[in-house]
DNA sequence: GTAAGCCTTCCCCCAAGGGGAAGGTAAAGG
DNA sequence: CCTTTACCTTCCCCTTGGGGGAAGGCTTAC
């Protein structure tokens, strides 16, 4: 099939399917006459595998990796699980950056009067030291 | 005083502070002898604004507003506080997004062994559809 | 004399594609 | 037969927020 059907069956856009063509981790048979891509059911099924990867947070690095691991019959659960547990731990750090961050805004935002007069305690925070 | 001391007491590198140079957020004098950058104290407090609201999330062009309301002395704390719950509405879908990717992802890693087997039930719920 | 330590501009690099131009091709309608 | 529509192709620039490094220019210290 065309690389737009392929595109609509995954439920990622042209351009991202020929992005992954491109980086070589979905790459399709080339239909000889047209010089058109062609993708198989197989190709589908890989480009919908990544579009739900990406989903997930997973880099288009980490996609590809999984994608080997997707592949290999034989490799230990435990590999894709490592990487599992690396991803969620990369979802909590950033969790609390943004806690934090969320608190002080938070914190400034109440003392604000956010009236028509001038002064302003969350420029005056940003303005102070550090 | 050159960019690099300048850049020190900001708390930034010399090419993020040359950056904010060339996007006119802040923009030192010029030495005519030397050609070089020349900061001043109100140019330092500025790179530390930044450098600040910056740490706070806020993009560069978020950043050029604040300071434009920092600059002016007679602007309602109105406008600042509106930006300010601006970005703590987008930190609030952010956490969302975050919490419920590590649920899902959380409850496909205890349900996988992580052994040497190769069965993983993380990469079918990746192969899975949609 | 030269090495160190500043500074300058200039250009390429990252992620993950998006936007659009220019041009080839296939099928359907008039 | 001609044209429109809907595909497809490659190619190049744009985004965020700078990082890395080259090539070149200057003082100052040893």
């Amino acid at each position: 099939m065309q690389i737009g059907e392929a595109a609509r069956r995954a439920g990622l856009t042209v351009k991202t399917v020929r992005y992954y063509a491109n980086i070589g981790m979905v790459t399709p048979r080339q239909n000889p006459d047209t010089g058109y891509r062609d993708y198989g059911e197989d190709d589908v099924a890989k480009l919908q595998f990544v579009g739900k990867a990406r989903r997930f947070d997973f880099s288009v690095e980490e996609c590809r990796e999984l994608l080997g691991l997707y592949e290999d019959r034989n490799r230990p659960s435990r590999e894709v699980k490592a990487l599992t547990l690396k991803k969620i731990a990369e979802i909590d750090t950033r969790l609390e950056e943004l806690h934090s961050l969320k608190d002080e805004l938070s914190g400034l935002a109440s003392s604000c009067d956010g009236d028509h007069r001038p002064d302003c305690p969350i420029l005056n925070a940003l303005s102070g030291g550090k």
